[in-house]
DNA sequence: TGGCCATGTTTACTCTGGCAACTCATTTTG
DNA sequence: CAAAATGAGTTGCCAGAGTAAACATGGCCA
């Protein structure tokens, strides 16, 4: 997090500057949301020096936003990575890893997936990264499905279907409902490695 | 959506009216929020008035999301009643309402659901709600399964799976993240009755 | 070297949430 | 039945937040 040298008049990378406060403060601040002055106050810079860098305050949560996906899709590709060779896991662990990702990340997880940002008019390269994140679902779903995992249906059905389960899965733990069940670390990822598990092999008997 | 009449003093039922104009707002200024001001005068009530029937925006907005639930369940519970001798049916049709009530209230949903409300810290009457739509489904779930329907998993592990996964694919899709695959209102119901066989049968070949 | 433009600053305005003190109407009670 | 108590709503106020406009600064190119 650099702050603005005190007496040099310009910054250097402010825009970074201000997305990385902004995580900071909205994990600190755990769900309180966000004030764009405090943002600049930490980045040591004046109240409205972030409007050099954003049209507005929707704008820098996007960017926060951003940074959310490629961190999601970054973790993710190193779990696909490990597990290259065994589809299987490489479904599970990924699916253990998203849910993990929003346990551990829950404001951002909250920017990226609340509702406070509608994708269809979302910034493009926001649009972009959250794309890319789903592109590597997909990409998944096809590993095991040309390994003869999956049923024969189309990918975009079965990358659709896990992805609502695990997406719903870690919005409904970080969301504080299912606490009864996945209060502790260990039982969360018991609770995502046996849906994940219900999801491959459905429910019906 | 009662207003004071002009004149009188007291309003009569304004914690409704309050709640009811929430709703309505929330509806018009997508997803922009409210200001408990603006609600306040929709009511035709000074804009303080409303601190007498709710500490705070917070507890305001907890009330909205309570009625959010309440609604949810009685659609559901309909939907339940309906397909009440035919389990499989009773699971598709009810999944298929679940998307729909956030397709068509994403503000609301957005409420609920968007982690703007820790559920582990909110109301009890909050709780209670969402507990008791839970409630419904875990209900739905073991009819299926005295039916022979389902696995003998735990019921508790069935319902959070299938309940994760229709809510993950209702919060993707209120949120325009699958605009490609589910724009038109034929296309999301198409989309969720696939989503809903594929949580029923799995992924798996 | 001198001027331009991106980047920051200052100032000011509006909107919002929330507190305090006041008023009005209803209900309870001596 | 009058008067106090209480619950419901109002007026006024303040601090904090978003943002627009005008101004300042300083690095870069002609």
């Amino acid at each position: 997090m650099r702050k603005k040298a005190p007496g040099s008049y310009h910054h250097g990378d402010l825009r970074r500057s201000l997305i990385d406060a902004g995580r900071m403060l909205l994990a600190k601040n755990n769900s309180g949301g966000l004030s764009l002055r405090e943002v600049a106050k930490v980045a040591g810079v004046s109240h409205t020096a972030p409007y050099r860098h954003f049209k507005d305050k929707a704008e820098l949560l996007a960017a926060i936003a951003e940074t959310g996906f490629h961190q999601l899709r970054a973790d993710a590709e190193r779990v696909a990575h490990t597990y290259r060779e065994t589809p299987l896991q490489q479904y599970t662990h990924c699916a253990a890893r998203y849910v993990r990702f929003a346990v551990e990340n829950p404001e951002t997880a909250h920017l990226m997936f609340g509702g406070g940002i509608d994708m269809r008019t979302a910034p493009p390269s926001l649009k972009q990264a959250s794309w890319a994140t789903f592109e590597l679902l997909i990409e998944i779903i096809e590993n095991g499905k040309q390994a003869g995992l999956y049923k024969a249906v189309d990918t975009m059905d079965l990358a659709v279907a896990t992805w609502s389960g695990i997406h719903g899965l870690s919005l409904l733990i970080a969301n504080g409902y299912l606490t009864q069940l996945a209060a502790s670390d260990s039982q969360i990822d018991g609770l995502a490695q046996r849906v994940a598990r219900l999801l491959l092999e459905g429910i019906r008997k």
